[in-house]
DNA sequence: ATATAAGGTGTCGAAATTACACCATTAAAT
DNA sequence: ATTTAATGGTGTAATTTCGACACCTTATAT
């Protein structure tokens, strides 16, 4: 059976790639497409952008449609444009990525009819996507690899309270490859931006570990001036 | 006299901040806008998409149209997304920077008449521009600065044989800070993809320096692991 | 008490970074 | 011919950062 699908002209779209760490491992969240084209398909969270909404707000609202999470720091990264991405018609959009902590977060859902399911998959063994969300979550994968350098960006992906060996498997995670326990620890108290707290780890049966929170405020104040490659 | 302008929904278009660099000052391209809305006023060179092309590919197209300028090497840098942000409907704008040595350069000038002008412009004293192209201009320029430290940007700036004092003044220009010539000159040699001539500058009225050249090849075989801010 | 599993810590050599000042060369002016 | 003006071109030493590397401590479970 044919379905005949109706075609648009120039729609905007948002695409989102959401990062979440759990059990050491790098996820992201999918969704699994409840809609022509692609019904049934694997897909990035991503929807249509209405008129009387920023491409920002957008981003918000959609991830929230699809999957019930609020209230995260979503960042633009890329727009891609190209005239066939979409079978439909022509479709530009706008991918953005955000982090986050899954643990403790309750489950995610979608709250329309768009997405059967939405779920958290490791960012290491990927199905094939819809559309060229494979694309977009390449190019989203690079540049919070390449973000973790030079922002904060590892704090969002952990809970608040947490132990520097945690803080260094996620590194560990993302840039894919060990790092050794001394230096990085040695290197990252050196900034000064985490406070260590007067708790210890609980529930683990080995001595556990000292707790810190990542200091927004000493981190703004270290990093106001922060252009320094050269010189 | 009041001017009806017609609406429109959902349109996409393209902004560019291209950068060139003469007499040790940078400077952008703007245009002298011979359309309403904002007839009259400085602009980025820009216009809007059109169905069948790619977002690319209507970069080049819009600025050639504008500008005369081709071939240039343009890359996305972020989209503009407010509502509010066009005065006759909802367009969603993606901006491109580009580099270009304006030296030896034929003059640049409008094809189409949207424009009537076309002309450089040192960054540092940018009058007030139509739209939001005044916020997009920063952004841009906050990117390149940004980039200068890890791409190498600065040779699509300069002639293809340039002296080390002009590769420096370019990077002052950029960062807006003084650099030591001593240890510049170091460094830039120590990464090994700069080509010394055999050759050297000529028509100045002081002893004249040697010319180099950025060697690609060599640049990409150095740069190509270049993940390595944590260890 | 013993076993297990992770927590936590210091040093040394190498490399990179920074600060810093003077002589050399060329063309133009006299 | 000499001087002047302007930029070209160079080295070193102190300091800081980086990276390699191994063992004892502590908490819990048995």
């Amino acid at each position: 059976m044919e379905v005949k699908l109706p075609t648009f002209d120039s729609v905007f779209s948002i695409d989102c790639v959401i990062f979440g760490f759990e059990a050491g491992e790098l996820k992201i969240l999918l969704i699994e497409r409840n809609e022509e084209p692609f019904k049934d398909w694997l897909a990035l969270p991503g929807y249509i952008v209405e008129q009387d909404e920023s491409i920002d707000d957008a981003a918000e609202r959609i991830l929230y449609e699809l999957t019930g999470l609020r209230d995260l720091h979503m960042q633009q990264f890329h727009t891609f444009g190209e005239v066939k991405r979409h079978p439909q018609g022509r479709v530009i959009t706008v991918a953005y990525y955000a982090l986050i902590r899954i643990n403790g977060q309750k489950e995610v859902k979608p709250v329309t009819h768009y997405a059967k399911s939405a779920f958290w998959h490791p960012v290491n063994d990927l199905p094939k996507l819809a559309f060229d969300h494979s694309e977009i979550f390449n190019t989203g994968f690079n540049k919070i690899r390449r973000r973790l350098n030079y922002q904060p960006i590892a704090f969002e992906l952990l809970p608040e309270k947490f132990t520097l060996t945690q803080l260094q498997s996620l590194y560990e995670a993302v840039l894919n490859k060990k790092l050794d326990k001394r230096n990085f620890r040695k290197k990252m108290l050196s900034y000064g931006f985490l406070k260590e707290l007067d708790e210890k780890q609980k529930g683990v049966s080995y001595r556990a570990a000292k707790l810190y929170k990542f200091d927004r405020r000493k981190y703004a104040k270290i990093f106001q001036n922060e252009l320094n490659l050269v010189q």
